[in-house]
DNA sequence: CCTTGTTGTAGTCATTCTGACTATAACACG
DNA sequence: CGTGTTATAGTCAGAATGACTACAACAAGG
């Protein structure tokens, strides 16, 4: 009972962002065996002086090549499985990570290469995808399901959605991150209802939005609110 | 970069019940350095052929002394502070475990002693409290304050608090677990309301309980139905 | 410069859910 | 056999929701 088996402790990230109205993820190509070829998340192992949190906050500036990651970073869960890595025994912290469009990533020091994908094209087989949706490596699929569904979750009862839009954003913006991560949009009455009617959600400036582009009335810009829970949350579907 | 820092991986367990109308959880009195002599949640090393949640199961068997624990295990999250433990670099994942009340434990192999706490007792330092309150070992003061806010919350959104009382259960008694988990009775009338009108909370059966002690009416008895989730919320409060 | 399509904003209304109650039924105990 | 105790049923105003409709503001093109 005194022996304490080695292994090894990683950290994985599901890094989010809305590109083009879709929920993307940033995914690496493996450099080094095993699984190389293959896509990954983003990760790497967990320094001796250094919680599992730092680790991912290094890994965020590392993998996204930005200086100071601008957005949202929480633990996932713990996957542990014996045989999740066939090198040796590695649990892996997995951490989700949000932030509003990020720039196109380089590719790390042992990444072959990096780019965003979308979500839904990694999750759902779709065969009419435009590109090849590519299968994950080691047991990523699993961590990439369990991350989507917990930002699911959150933008239900929390609200979080604003970590996904750079300040300042209009409520049509952040109507569609939820659209984007739902895969539906919430009905636009409802949901401007709601968000201004929570305290704290949103705080309005005097200043309106650039046209969209397709013409139509322009919006009032918002920052972030100090809110950080919505109670009774936001209905899903 | 493709060097991995050895750790040690262990589980903590917070192993809730509800004994004499209080939220409990078990302590073990550590027997050995570090922290020896002082009160700590029960755990273990996770064995080289095992998962976290095996080695969880594991614990639980033993710690309880019970042969099938016969009740809820989940991840909580994992904690992995360099000086988390002083000996070495021990990254913990942490679980939440519940059942019906349990007997009163036996002390593990490396336990001097294992025993039931009253959960408020420990986290708020009530000077009146009947007995006095331990300083927990490690960082497991963090881990059980977020193990009982895991627990308080997912009263509120799941069904969750029927894995604390044994089938056949009334109402009453199902409404006292959420009495004890939260500090403060829900509404009678309206927590009726919501477990019976929640389709597949609770099953009815056609018979009724014992006497509670003090006369009055014998209430209904029923079963676990098969929903996992209550929407909207049960309100806490 | 005015028309037209597009987009944001405001308000309506029936329905459901909630919180705070009151009334009644059933039972144990003395 | 009454009497206090506990379970169960029902009531009612107010809040939140889902599904709409009406209106305002703006861009772009003729």
């Amino acid at each position: 009972m005194s022996h304490h088996p080695p292994f090894a402790v990683a950290v994985d990230l599901a890094i989010f962002t809305i590109r083009d109205g879709a929920l993307s993820v940033l995914l690496v190509e493996r450099g080094e065996e095993p699984f190389a070829g293959q896509w990954a998340l983003p990760g790497g192992f967990v320094e001796p002086d250094e919680d599992a949190e730092q680790a991912a906050w290094r890994e965020l500036h590392e993998e996204t090549g930005v200086e100071r990651f601008p957005g949202y970073l929480e633990q996932l869960r713990t996957y542990s499985a014996p045989d999740r890595d066939p090198r040796m025994r590695v649990v892996s912290v997995a951490h989700v990570a949000l932030a509003p469009d990020l720039p196109e990533p380089t590719a790390g020091t042992d990444a072959a290469d990096a780019r965003w994908w979308v979500v839904d094209d990694l999750l759902s087989p779709a065969d009419g995808a435009a590109e090849e949706a590519p299968e994950l490596a080691f047991d990523h699929r699993q961590i990439l399901l369990d991350a989507r569904e917990r930002v699911r979750s959150k933008l239900e009862y929390t609200t979080l959605a604003t970590e996904f839009v750079a300040e300042p954003f209009t409520l049509p913006e952040l109507r569609r991150v939820y659209t984007a991560v739902w895969g539906t949009p919430p009905d636009l009455g409802n949901f401007r209802r709601k968000v201004l009617g929570t305290e704290g959600f949103v705080i309005p400036t005097d200043a309106h939005g650039s046209p969209t582009g397709a013409g139509g009335r322009r919006a009032l810009l918002y920052r972030r609110g100090p809110a950080k829970i919505v109670s009774p949350p936001m209905a899903r579907g």
